[in-house]
DNA sequence: CTGGGGAAGGGGCCC
DNA sequence: AGGGCCCCTTCCCCA
């Protein structure tokens, strides 16, 4: 069944988009989805135009499908996109349920806790270190220099951001720019189209190495190693008991927790 | 009712 | 500085 219902369209009346600055910008197909690289000008579909100048969608139909996989590789593939070689399953052994425990978690990034000697640049506000200058920078903009921070609002809706950066991709959001002819769906960034098109190929690249299940997405493969594992990830306070998602902890707290289970 | 899967949104960090 | 990717989270459906 279609999750529409979890899809913003892309034809909202009361959008009224006219971001000049967003309009040159392309939308790329990631290489590791199909191995090859493509920049596709776009033309707006007749529904979501305006008089006023749109940021364009991309449109998926075979044709462009065909298109990335005849077109030159513009450049090299990600070497930290381990993601899809072909169509060949991942081997995501090292995501188990005992490295999520040792490794990340769903308590927020620290690098200072993943600090090496490498990270040299120290935030004195926090003591957060990186292994860049630019990364400090970067951090002070956004987190803990207080003096430089300037607002960036959102002209769809009263969010407010740091930077132009993450405005821009959070006005994508509501222009979502990407678009799958196959259904119609609009998403917001390039690689969540991706992600929706394996639904429609059913490509499912991150197997499970305890069983022979593959998912199209690895958080789905993530919170289903969880359920290979005796002691799960998230903990009722209340009665101990632990749930392989955050989700059914919160049903389990919302439906009141007895203490006795 | 519960647990698990599918699909998607969005923030943060790295390059 | 910005794009790409990772990760977490949420929501809904179904067995």
């Amino acid at each position: 069944m279609p999750r529409s219902f979890l899809v913003k369209k892309h034809f909202s009346a009361n959008k009224k988009p006219n971001y000049s600055e967003l309009e040159s910008q392309r939308v790329y197909i990631a290489p590791y989805l199909y191995d090859k690289y493509a920049s596709i000008p776009l033309i707006p579909q007749p529904e979501i135009l305006s008089t006023t100048a749109y940021y364009p969608p991309v449109v998926w139909d075979t044709g462009l499908i065909t298109t990335i996989f005849t077109a030159e590789p513009d450049f090299q593939s990600s070497p930290t996109s381990p993601a899809i070689e072909g169509s060949k399953p991942l081997d995501l052994s090292s995501f188990s349920s005992e490295d999520d425990e040792s490794g990340k978690t769903s308590d927020p990034p620290s690098p200072a806790s993943s600090a090496t000697e490498a990270e040299k640049f120290h935030c004195g506000q926090c003591n957060k270190s990186y292994s860049t200058f630019a990364g400090l920078s970067k951090h002070k903009q956004l987190h803990c220099d207080s003096q430089n921070r300037k607002s960036f609002s959102c002209k769809y809706c009263e969010k407010e951001y740091v930077s132009l950066g993450a405005l821009k991709m959070h006005i994508r959001s509501h222009t979502l720019p990407c678009v799958c002819k196959i259904c119609g769906k609009a998403f917001s960034r390039p690689w969540l189209l991706q992600g929706h098109i394996r639904t429609h190929t059913g490509e499912k690249p991150f197997s499970c190495t305890h069983c022979n299940r593959a998912f199209a997405d690895r958080s789905n493969l993530r919170a289903h190693l969880q359920t290979h594992s005796d002691v799960k990830k998230y903990q009722c306070k209340t009665c101990s008991r632990t749930f392989s998602r955050m989700s059914l902890l919160h049903k389990h707290e919302e439906t009141g927790c007895s203490g006795g289970h």
